[in-house]
RNA sequence: GCACCCAUAGCUCAACUGGAUAGAGCAUUUGACUACGAAUCAAAAGGCUAGGAGUUCGAAUCUCUUUGGGUGCACCA
């Protein structure tokens, strides 16, 4: 609808001598009173113009009128302080349902992002333990945009930054030493406590490898030596990316790149960045460390790349990272998926990433808050003392893959979210996954029993059927949701929320259901039949379309 | 103490980045299956958008401020 009438404004403009705008707005009314589409176009035009809105609005009006097609567009009006609102044919809308038969699959998506190419970090958890809940929302957002973008054209990479250097890694081969010790001989070498030693990971995983380790090696890794704890620390690593990778292969995510930041150091990339930054006039030493010089960027305090002791902080390594996506690499646009912990530390990256010449503009940062469990309308508490925390694999476990995606998405990213885990499990209509899937079973259903009568129902049903004989308002109801796909899509694409997608694929799993329950669709006259098939068929097509972005499955029955 | 995020129906959240009468789901109440899946549909009720001031044709949205939550403020990541 929106591009149809575009280029009519465009030209109504131009015949009135007034420059377009870089954006001409056209939003769908609130109020069905007001149309299918609605302008505010004279409004903003009205201040650079000096004339009052409505008498511009009345200029757009006879203008436009003049050029559309009247059995198209039925109506063309001014009201309020000047919004000119449009009144589509209802014919018009099952015109244009061939535009899904003649997509199908790749019905959604535009070619906006051609030739851009992005890469999408994401999850980038630690290898010192199995993935928690928060990864998860993390894994969910990043792994949505990343389909988003590439429905939107854009050439993606999945990318997972992988923090195998550094003092966390240090901790887990010290953890997972200690319990091999432990192991040995419990009463000689008695596992620290968290007051004794607050440094160390204490899940049951590090018990198991420590075990392992013991059964393998025996006592001969007992000394705490540099070679053993390496030992003990490339074990845990091991270990820790064989879980996070399966996880993620059950969430239905699969990265292009596993970036190992101890590349950065062996490739001298570290040493590069470092260097760059002095030689901009960015970093100096004081007091044995190496600093980088925020308060020349505008920023508040210098802050600390590498310590006096001679090992970087997270800071250098990831402006190290940054700079190799964005020049050595050369990506058009980087997006870092960051929980709301980060907020304060990807200013100091791109203020670096700046002076070293890059545009930080280029770098997208998608905050997300952070989630909490709820059961039975209690928090459920995350205990750090045992090391026991509700996993992702756990969520996974109890509720499949298809729910815990979707409540991760389901809210915009920068709220908190709750999650549910009593209607996580419930398999009934308060679950809004089941919603959206069931309405797909439904139409599968309805599908099978039109290929049992004979009638084989695809895209060439739409082709061939006559939608002038969708009338009924649940009919146009759902075509006009049908028809929203692709707009839905783009502007998912533009602000990078995945809650877009789930909120509208609620909307028309919706529609299709009030359609369903106002019309029959088999056992009508063979042609209005056909026509709702191809409704259905449509319809069908969108849920496909929008669960697969959402990386969800859309099941043929339930 | 300083910075960032947030506050919308009883609960969980929307509101197309400044548009017209602020919308959904759940919960509550009440209706709809002798025809395609009732995991569905329909109806009712629910609000001074935390409080206050400002910006303009127009504010839940932008600015300032008060209150009440979250997060971060290391030579940790």
């Amino acid at each position: 609808m929106k591009s149809y009438l575009r280029p009519f404004l465009l030209e109504a403009l131009s015949a009135l001598n007034i420059a377009a705008p870089d954006e001409i707005t056209l939003e769908l009314p609130r109020n069905p009173e007001h149309g299918d589409l609605s302008t505010n176009l004279a409004m903003t035009l009205a201040k650079a113009e000096k004339k009052n809105p409505r008498e511009l609005a009345n200029a757009l009006v006879e203008s436009l009128k003049s050029r559309i097609d009247a059995a198209v567009v039925t109506d063309i009006s001014i009201a309020g302080a000047g919004f000119i609102n449009f009144k589509f044919a209802d014919t018009f809308y099952g015109s244009r349902l061939k535009s899904v038969s003649e997509a199908g699959e790749a019905y959604g998506k535009n070619a906006k992002g051609t030739g851009i190419r992005v890469n999408v970090e994401y999850v980038s958890a630690n290898p010192t333990g199995l993935l928690h809940v928060g990864h998860g929302r993390n894994a969910a957002i990043g792994d949505t945009v990343a389909n988003i973008l590439h429905w939107n054209g854009y050439d993606v990479t999945r990318e997972y930054y992988f923090n195998n250097a550094g003092n966390q890694m240090n901790n887990l081969g010290k953890s997972v030493h200690k319990r091999y010790l432990e192991c040995l001989d419990a009463a000689k070498f008695p596992f620290p406590t968290v007051e004794e030693d607050d440094s160390l990971y204490r899940g049951e995983y590090i018990t198991e490898m420590g075990k392992s380790l013991a059964d393998k090696h025996g006592s001969a890794l007992q000394e705490a030596s540099e070679e053993n704890l390496t030992q003990c620390r490339k074990a845990g690593e091991e270990w820790c990316f064989a879980a996070i990778t399966k996880t993620m292969v059950r969430m239905n995510i699969r990265h292009d790149v596993y970036f190992n930041e101890d590349s950065l150091y062996s490739e001298g990339k570290v040493a590069d960045t470092i260097q760059k930054l002095k030689e901009h006039g960015v970093a100096y030493e004081k007091d044995g460390a190496t600093w980088l010089a925020l308060s020349k960027m505008g920023m508040q305090d210098d802050r600390v790349m590498i310590k006096s002791s001679g090992e970087p902080t997270y800071r250098l390594p990831d402006i190290a990272y940054h700079h190799d996506k964005l020049a050595r690499r050369k990506f058009d646009m980087v997006v870092d998926i960051l929980g709301a912990d980060h907020i304060a530390t990807y200013p100091d990256v791109l203020a670096a990433v700046k002076a070293l010449g890059e545009n930080p503009e280029k770098v997208r940062v998608l905050i997300y808050q952070f989630v909490t469990l709820m059961h039975n309308g209690e928090q459920v508490k995350m205990s750090k003392r045992t090391g026991k925390a509700y996993t992702l694999d756990d969520l996974l476990e109890e509720f499949g893959e298809d729910v815990t995606r979707f409540f991760f998405v389901m809210r915009s990213n920068n709220t908190h979210l709750e999650f549910d885990i009593g209607l996580a499990s419930e398999q009934s209509d308060k679950n809004p996954v089941f919603y959206l899937q069931y309405a797909h079973a439904r139409i599968s259903s309805v599908l099978r029993q039109a290929e049992e009568r004979g009638v084989t129902v695809n895209a060439s049903t739409i082709a061939g059927a006559e939608t002038t004989l969708l009338v009924h308002p649940s009919e146009i109801d759902l075509l006009k949701l049908i028809l929203r796909f692709p707009e839905t899509v783009a502007r998912a694409g533009e602000i990078l929320e995945p809650q877009v997608i789930a909120e509208f694929l609620r909307e028309v799993a919706a529609a299709f259901h009030k359609f369903y329950h106002d019309c029959r669709i088999l056992g009508e006259a063979e042609s209005l039949t056909n026509a709702r098939f191809a409704l259905a068929f449509a319809a069908k097509t969108v849920l496909r379309n929008g669960l697969q972005i959402l990386g969800i499955s859309a099941p043929e029955k339930m």
